[in-house]
DNA sequence: AGCACGCCGACT
DNA sequence: GTCGGCGTGCTC
């Protein structure tokens, strides 16, 4: 009886599909192996196994594999469960999530490989030049690729040439599949076993006499593995001789040295002493005994405590105590407090059973953390990682702790699948029948929402550390101080007086200006034109560091102008409120002090981010300018005053959640400020000082905050009052997507009636030459989220069969 | 998503 | 006359 398996490919195709495989295949392969097969006329591209059964497809001939690429599974029962909730809950296909889920060298795609057909000589003469040039790099390179092609050639459709020579019978094109991850091997060296002996080993060191330098390396060899009795690596070899690597080379090919490898972990710990963990005080004490009860009757516990009650102390007892049973745990984070202290506290702890997964991970370090997971060893105990770490391949996990739980930017939202990491996280407990902790200082709507529902439990830790009391949060109204000239740029006289006693006092200053949206543009005088960006809706920001102008949306960039694209006058002038312009001002109203700024700019590369921490940490800055990025897990001792530059940008971003978010973000900033005895200040300036999330921020108000905005919410039904899914729709014709989306809404609101909003075109109708549309669906409480999404799947599907909508593309965004 | 097939404009 | 543009349809 024939034998089949059902896989999932990484392609948005909502389907799994079918191969035949032999018998002995059969017995071989498991679920959640990986496989190659041939997809479409010639590709072939790497599955996981879903499924084996004996079902011969009806409508078409199985194609068989191309080849087993485990030998053990890679993905594990219990994640597969997850996938078909990710794919059914976010409305995406189970191959958006293989692609999101496995390390990127764990998909295999072949590649067309080309080679000269010796079996046939070929009249040159005949070939056109095109074809000449490739025939000809064939007799200096055995093969070549698709991508070396389009070099010779110097253009990018190069397939036409390719087939004309096939025809020719001049080349052999094949399907090469390369396995991208390759271990780590380091090269080490020792004396080649003809020298073992004593007597050998004195005519060689005679042989070398002459060969100084030969001789010198064997003999520091010798020494180097005396001193550490340890397999000696070549380039600690090459390094302590000052030899170049060609001598040791010359001694490998004389068959004096021998040399060998030995596969390493790409990364590793070095510092071994493990701290014990710290006693709790009290208030810990209390909240930690409160969350072991809550978590007897509740899977999920959210835990509110203020900055600096120290809620890491607590997680470690937590993370202890499932340890002690063998379990493995998961520490979910936003990125980037992921480079911070943190994670080097948890290792102190927990030194070599940490492991940490996120973006800046090369694909090859995922793939060694993916599989000490997998094999529940030792390494990987605790999983430290962004959002995309609830995918690792856990197999006895105890427990999940979602840090900083409020984060928007655990929710995913492009690519596909655009799913919440703390929400996954949960389900992803729940099938390893594992607790989560939700922790924050500002909880999120949602969470703090089921907490009072009694779906979660809850617990709240409210005294800081040590009793350092709150910072003191005054705001600056600078409509005022505007009328009353009492401004200098963008600082207030309250301002630089705060900032001046905090110098004076050897402290430092955080200053923080939230950019979204509202960088610098360039605007003439004279006519008032601001030059857009050619692709997208929106004005060019100035960068002053490369004297450019760019699009933050589409990556656009040109030359800053010399003068005005519309009438040529040359007095332009930069406007708006940068991180970079306020980093100009503070130098020259603080010229004696080292002024530092952290943005996306200044932290790109791999250490970037750490370098300004440090300098911060060491006292080289006074003053750090910088965005959000400020706000992540940064515990500095001597930064004193923190002032947010200006409230208003914020609060008046076109979101729902811009009120709350706005509350969470000056909390978390106000935060960084008095960290040890002395009490912090925090200066908040704005247009609108009466603002209710301004006051509810200066009195650290956040159940005010809460009612209000449940109330709110409760009026526009949103969430968490309401379930919301978002629709987009995206074509690079105006008139496609109105009349689309506007037909979509139609037909939508036949089943939902005036659940549905919309089309709206968002604020920036148009990126990347796609113009936008928008469609909100509402669902209260009661109404079947399935049954919801069974309506939309099937509305999607008949728009999907109208001719003129097939090229506009739909995003559908759930819970966004 | 890729990739092939198929039908219309700007070049030798 | 061809080269190459991208609309349309399919992938086990």
């Amino acid at each position: 009886m024939p034998n089949f398996i059902d896989v999932i490919i990484p392609v948005p195709l909502q389907k799994l599909f079918t191969y035949s495989i032999t018998e002995s295949e059969s017995s071989f392969l498991q679920k959640g192996m990986r496989v190659a097969v041939p997809f479409g006329k010639s590709k072939i591209f790497t599955g996981i196994v879903f499924n084996i059964h004996k079902q011969a497809p009806v409508a078409y001939e199985a194609k068989e594999i191309h080849q087993i690429l485990d030998n053990k599974p890679i993905v594990n029962n219990k994640q597969l469960e997850l996938w078909q909730w990710l794919s059914a809950y976010y409305m995406c296909t189970l191959g958006d999530v293989m692609r999101a889920a496995l390390p990127s060298g764990f998909i295999l795609e072949s590649e067309t490989v080309i080679t000269k057909n010796n079996a046939k000589s070929i009249d040159e003469s005949h070939l056109k030049d095109d074809e000449f040039l490739i025939y000809e790099a064939l007799h200096h390179q055995s093969s070549l690729k698709i991508h070396d092609i389009s070099n010779i050639l110097d253009k990018k459709n190069v397939l036409p040439v390719i087939k004309t020579l096939i025809e020719k019978e001049a080349i052999i094109v094949k399907e090469e599949v390369y396995e991208k991850y390759k271990p780590k091997l380091v090269r080490y060296v020792k004396l080649h076993t003809n020298y073992k002996t004593e007597k050998a080993l004195k005519e060689l060191l005679e042989d070398l006499g002459r060969a100084h330098k030969q001789k010198e390396v064997v003999l520091t060899l010798f020494s180097i593995s005396a001193k550490t009795k340890k397999p000696v690596k070549i380039s600690d070899l090459s390094n302590q001789t000052e030899a170049s690597s060609a001598i040791v080379k010359a001694l490998i090919d004389k068959g004096i040295l021998e040399e060998y490898f030995i596969q390493t972990d790409r990364i590793q710990y070095t510092d071994s002493e493990n701290e014990d963990s710290k006693k709790l005080n009290h208030y810990q004490k209390n909240a930690l005994n409160e969350i072991n009860t809550a978590f007897k009757t509740h899977p999920v516990c959210l835990l509110h405590g203020v900055t600096s009650s120290g809620k890491t102390e607590v997680y470690v007892k937590l993370i202890e105590a499932v340890l002690s049973k063998q379990k493995q745990v998961l520490y979910l984070l936003p990125e980037i407090a992921l480079t911070t202290q943190l994670v080097s506290r948890l290792q102190d702890y927990f030194g070599e059973q940490v492991a940490i997964y996120h973006s800046k991970y090369s694909s090859h370090e995922r793939i060694e953390v993916w599989n000490n997971v997998l094999r529940n060893s030792e390494k990987a105990r605790i999983v430290i990682g962004a959002r995309s770490s609830v995918f690792l391949p856990f197999n006895n996990l105890g427990l999940i702790i979602v840090d900083e739980e409020h984060e928007q930017s655990f929710k995913q939202f492009e690519p596909a699948p655009r799913y919440h990491a703390r929400d996954t996280a949960i389900v992803l407990a729940n099938t390893h029948q594992a607790k989560t902790l939700l922790g924050s200082a500002t909880p999120s709507l949602e969470s703090y929402n089921n907490a009072n529902l009694n779906k979660y439990g809850f617990v709240e830790l409210m005294y800081r550390y040590n009793d350092v009391l709150m910072p003191d949060i005054e705001l600056v109204d600078i409509k005022d101080k505007l009328k009353k000239k009492r401004m200098k740029g963008r600082f207030s006289d309250r301002l630089i007086e705060e900032i001046t006693e905090t110098l004076k006092n050897g402290q430092q200053v955080i200053l923080f200006q939230n950019r979204r949206g509202f960088s610098p543009i360039i605007e003439c005088k004279t006519c008032g034109n601001a030059p857009q960006c050619p692709n997208c809706d929106v004005s060019l920001t100035y960068h002053q560091y490369r004297n450019q102008l760019r699009c933050h949306y589409c990556g656009y960039n040109m030359l800053m102008l010399q003068d005005c694209m519309a009438c040529g006058s040359q007095d332009l002038e930069s406007k708006g409120f940068g991180t970079e312009q306020i980093e100009e001002e503070v130098k020259l109203l603080f010229p004696d002090y080292k002024v530092a700024r952290m943005d996306l700019d200044t932290t790109r590369g791999k250490y970037g981010y750490e370098k300004i921490i440090t300098a911060l940490e060491q006292q080289e800055i006074d003053i750090l300018v910088g965005t959000q990025m400020l706000t992540k897990g940064l515990d500095f001792r001597n930064v004193n005053l923190v002032g947010i530059m200006n409230a208003d940008n914020m609060l008046n971003f076109p979101d729902f959640r811009a009120h709350e978010r706005s509350f969470q973000l000056m909390l978390q900033v106000a935060g960084r400020a008095g960290r040890t005895k002395e009490r912090g200040k925090v200066l908040i300036q704005t247009y609108n000082p009466y603002h209710t999330i301004l006051q509810q921020v200066s009195t650290n108000n956040y159940k005010a905050m809460y009612n209000e905005q449940m109330n709110e919410r409760y009026n526009y039904k949103y969430p968490p009052i309401y379930k919301q899914i978002k629709i987009t729709l995206k074509h690079n014709d105006y008139s496609r997507v109105e009349m689309a989306s506007t037909w979509y809404a139609k037909s939508l609101r036949t089943v939902f009636g005036d659940y549905v909003l919309g089309p709206e075109s968002p604020p920036i109708a148009r990126i990347r030459n796609q113009f936008h549309k928008n469609i909100l669906i509402k669902i209260p409480k009661k109404q079947s989220l399935s049954k919801t999404k069974e309506a939309i799947n099937k509305i999607n599907n008949s728009f999907q069969s109208v001719k003129d909508f097939r090229s506009v593309r739909v995003i559908l965004n759930v819970d966004n």
